[in-house]
DNA sequence: TTGTAGGCGTTATCAA
DNA sequence: TTGATAACGCCTACAA
């Protein structure tokens, strides 16, 4: 197969050259320059390309040209279809222009994250998207110094170091509540945790504004905690619910996402409870499994792809642009109500 | 931040050589061999290299040595929590060999599989696992003809010029159907495609083994083509099945994988019938959706994990050993009975 | 223990 | 149009 000389590397710019019987910036031009080279040597150049199955070297490219042709997205969880949707949003915007995009799964462990973004950096991507487990580390900043565009994506920093991309979580959190005080609901459960992630205090905060500017008993807002955002957290977050009298429980349950929201209508429905007779259900994010559900789930949608790809058009901007400006952009998330919470 | 003179470029070792009143030679062996520099200097070093934030240059690094510390998967489909769990076995091998991994989602589209693979041929990686869309393609022998290990995921190619990890999908489609003859259900639908996927084959291969085995009229193992293999599909085969008479109707499907048979749930939740009493259900794949589902959905497990897992190992093994066999691994499923085909 | 020099594969500049 | 050459940043002999 490696037609030339040594054994475990693979031809070289000079091997096609030597094959070819040009120069070896003959073959360059070729490669880049093609209008600069005749038709004649042009195609005996590419013939021992060919031959010697020739590809390119990236990193001896990187190395001379200090471009990278690569964007990577540091996902917080591959296993959450929000994320994957985002990702896709990336990739399509980046095909768009000839950059292929890696995916880097942090699995919600800081530590993971760190390492991911130690390899991002030694690599000098043409820009790093990110949706951090730890939206503090310090590592972000170090690769925005070193001039690699540093996009945060769905979530929210205080400073504008970075560009970022983000839902309005807080107005996602009031829809949801809004929705369920409209639909006669008066005693309403937030499921949702841990406290530390901003979208978790965002949503319950917009929670509680329309509640209060329903004019409704702060108390009769309930608040049960959730150890994680999955499908088991939801279970078991529902078992407590469930465990309540039914004369003083909630008639509603807005969750902090719908893989939550699921494991609560799975938990539902075991104990015989009706969804959303007994109980009305609002998740979040409205990934295709939630209008998939045994009871279709109502849900405040996120725009996932387009949040992908913006995020991917300011990468791009920011690593062409000189004097780029970091922008915030945020979006607006919609309720998208189905039978879960519909009478 | 990058306080050398050259705009656009951060610190180099000669950067760090010069701050710290060394050699080049002696950065470089306070980052590769540390142990043979006096602690004094290579403190000095060190503190040199954080004034300047220097990180190393992996495309130099890389280009220097040959050698790359980065494994790549390649997966079908990010949004089939499937791969996003063979994934998740991928990286934890992977870490604890100190590579890291990136993924790349072909998302079932042959063009993109390409532009990844041929990215992932001119960076050199250390090696490529990849769940193809086309298990045919060139570029496979041609990465591996590199030198570059490439290791087949869940598919089956039929040579030995890859290493590969797959489960008997044959069993897998045989274990299904006698479970539902054994429940006794003597009319059966087996819900998949298209045929072009060699999985589809082999589990109906499977699925009409057990059936001839057990005595019953081939015409009573019926097929339902799908087009894909997601919930929209699964809905789309339901309502065909479903608009059969009931007296001729099969009274327990079998689906190609818990996505397809999620659609087949919800739409036979809509219709009002139940399950398990009118359709007995059994997926394959075991995803976290399933058990989760409204009726907790029988399904046949593949270790996908452990699938991850072993091909890192292998993809490993080549990578280091000169003279390496090629190996072929076959999982076995196991099938986890639950409520959608249990009375 | 530390310094020096050569080369990995590519691109770009400058001459011919 | 083509060829020679230097440089990107790093690693590793080998020399001091």
């Amino acid at each position: 197969m490696a037609a030339n000389g040594r054994p475990g590397r693979s031809a070289s710019v000079k091997d096609v050259a030597a094959l070819a019987h040009v120069s070896l910036g003959t073959v360059s031009n070729v490669l880049n320059r093609p209008d600069r080279v005749s038709a004649a040597t042009r195609e005996r150049v590419e013939r021992a390309m060919t031959a010697l199955g020739f590809v390119r070297n990236e990193s001896a490219r990187q190395l001379r040209t200090g471009l990278s042709s690569t964007l990577a997205y540091v996902m917080l969880d591959a296993g959450n279809p929000f994320f994957t949707d985002v990702a896709r949003g990336i990739e399509t915007a980046a095909e768009q222009h000839d950059l292929t995009v890696v995916l880097c799964n942090s699995d919600n462990r800081a530590d993971r994250e760190r390492s991911h973004l130690a390899m991002l950096e030694e690599r000098r991507f043409r820009g790093v998207l990110v949706t951090p487990v730890d939206p503090d580390s310090p590592l972000l900043e170090q690769i925005a110094g070193r001039g690699t565009p540093v996009v945060i994506v769905d979530r929210t920093r205080d400073d504008d170091r970075f560009c970022s991309v983000a839902v309005d979580d807080v107005l996602g959190g009031r829809t949801a509540v809004e929705h369920l005080v409209d639909r006669g609901h008066r005693r309403v459960a937030f499921l949702g945790g841990p406290d530390n992630i901003g979208q978790v205090r965002d949503r319950l905060q917009g929670a509680r504004d329309a509640w209060a500017e329903a004019g409704l008993p702060p108390d009769d807002l309930t608040v049960l905690r959730t150890d994680s955002l999955d499908v088991a957290s939801g279970r078991e977050a529902a078992e407590r619910l469930l465990g309540q009298p039914s004369s003083r429980r909630p008639t509603a349950a807005f969750c902090i996402n719908d893989l939550v929201a699921l494991g609560v209508l799975q938990q539902t429905m075991r104990a015989g409870v009706s969804v959303p007779d007994d109980l009305a259900l609002v998740g979040y994010d409205d990934i295709a499994f939630a209008a998939a559900a045994a009871v279709p789930l109502s849900s405040v949608r996120q725009p996932r792809e387009l949040l992908g790809a913006r995020a991917a058009a300011l990468a791009l901007a920011e690593s062409e642009d000189r004097d780029h400006r970091h922008q915030q952009l945020l979006f607006t998330p919609e309720l998208v109500a189905r039978a879960s919470s519909l009478g």
